[in-house]
DNA sequence: TATTTTTTGTATCAATCACTACATAAACCT
DNA sequence: AGGTTTATGTAGTGATTGATACAAAAAATA
């Protein structure tokens, strides 16, 4: 049991609002219009709050979206941990992975596409080196899942699980719909199955 | 022959710069950097010339990238006209203009991705319309390609094409190397080819 | 030479950016 | 109650954004 409401109140005056909700509230507004395009202002609107108390709970803008990439790592994003399951084939698991990338790319309507991929481009050195790093533990959960049983082949299936995950981020944001996106996830999907089996065309 | 020299010179005090010159060095400066991180004064900067010149001459700065697209069109984008030959196999073709996107996409070491697909995402409205557009055009002459042999298979073979030339470029802007980046479009080459001859796997 | 036309350089414009100084308010501790 | 601590609201900071007003300069035309 985590203590969230924080019962044994510290010092000082409390606080207005609650931070874990101004996460979530960050979350959906970095997701919805990217990291650039939301201002400190358009943020602090939302959370009504003011400037000084932003500043106060997170930081900085930047230090703000770190902790939103944390949140969205534990409810937002493709629950690799799950998909990736050791008792069922590889290549079933990756296409498990890239169909549950193409559903929730467009799961919100409003926030479309990945939120660590599309941070990985945003123009803030700060928040692009946290999306980054995001990614890059990501790709090496998912190299790992590949080399336990097909060591020679996790680099290049790990490059391309990834491309087409940016892929498919890419063209959610572009507009396309949950179907077009599954077609292209599931495509990707064979394509991995396979290369896997070893199979010529 | 086109005058561009303009020899016929019109009234007025002469430019004191080349526009279509400025224009080549904006596409390198947009390419490099993406369109929201050039501010106008970068851009003057770079073209040696003052703010009233540039408004001037390219009216705003997404009108500057609007000649931009159109520059990068005939001299940087992947050749599409030459590539999606008639004569030889749908497959070979588009396995062909993966691995050409995959090498243009690093060509310019400071200057990776596709200038277009990156476009697509810019905070300026005026600007990821045109890009948009632009990326819109170049998915219709791949489909009507498609279309001409495979007419079933043309939208979701285009999607998936798109998709992976949008992978492609978000990977080649993530640092991936050229022979990262043609492993990966290989693999979504042989893909098509897997998908378009019909066989199962 | 005088007029017209267009570009130029200087010096801005208002708006927005991320961020803060400062005094007050609201809690706990002694 | 008095002192300490923290958060708050007001009101800003300097820097940068895309875009301009204005007059002088440089060309063609009359």
């Amino acid at each position: 049991m985590i203590d969230t409401k924080n019962t044994s109140r510290s010092r000082g005056r409390p606080r207005r609002f609650d931070a874990d909700e101004g996460v979530a509230t960050a979350q959906q507004l970095f997701h919805a219009r990217g990291y650039d395009a939301v201002s400190v202002a358009d943020m602090t609107e939302a959370l009504g709050i003011n400037p000084p108390s932003f500043y106060a709970a997170f930081g900085s803008k930047a230090g703000l979206y770190a902790r939103v990439l944390d949140r969205y790592a534990a409810t937002g994003a493709v629950p690799l941990a799950d998909l990736l399951r050791p008792d069922r084939p590889v290549a079933e698991c990756l296409a498990a992975v890239l169909e549950a990338a193409a559903r929730q790319y467009v799961a919100d309507p409003v926030a479309t596409g990945c939120l660590v991929v599309e941070g990985t481009r945003c123009d803030d050195p700060g928040a692009r080196n946290a999306a980054c790093a995001a990614q890059a533990h990501a790709e090496a959960v998912i190299r790992a899942f590949i080399a336990a049983r097909h060591p020679e082949a996790a680099d290049r299936m790990t490059d391309f699980v990834s491309s087409t995950m940016s892929g498919l981020s890419a063209k959610a944001r572009n507009g396309l719909d949950a179907d077009r996106l599954l077609a292209i996830a599931r495509m990707a999907g064979r394509a991995v199955a396979q290369e896997l089996s070893g199979k010529a065309g």
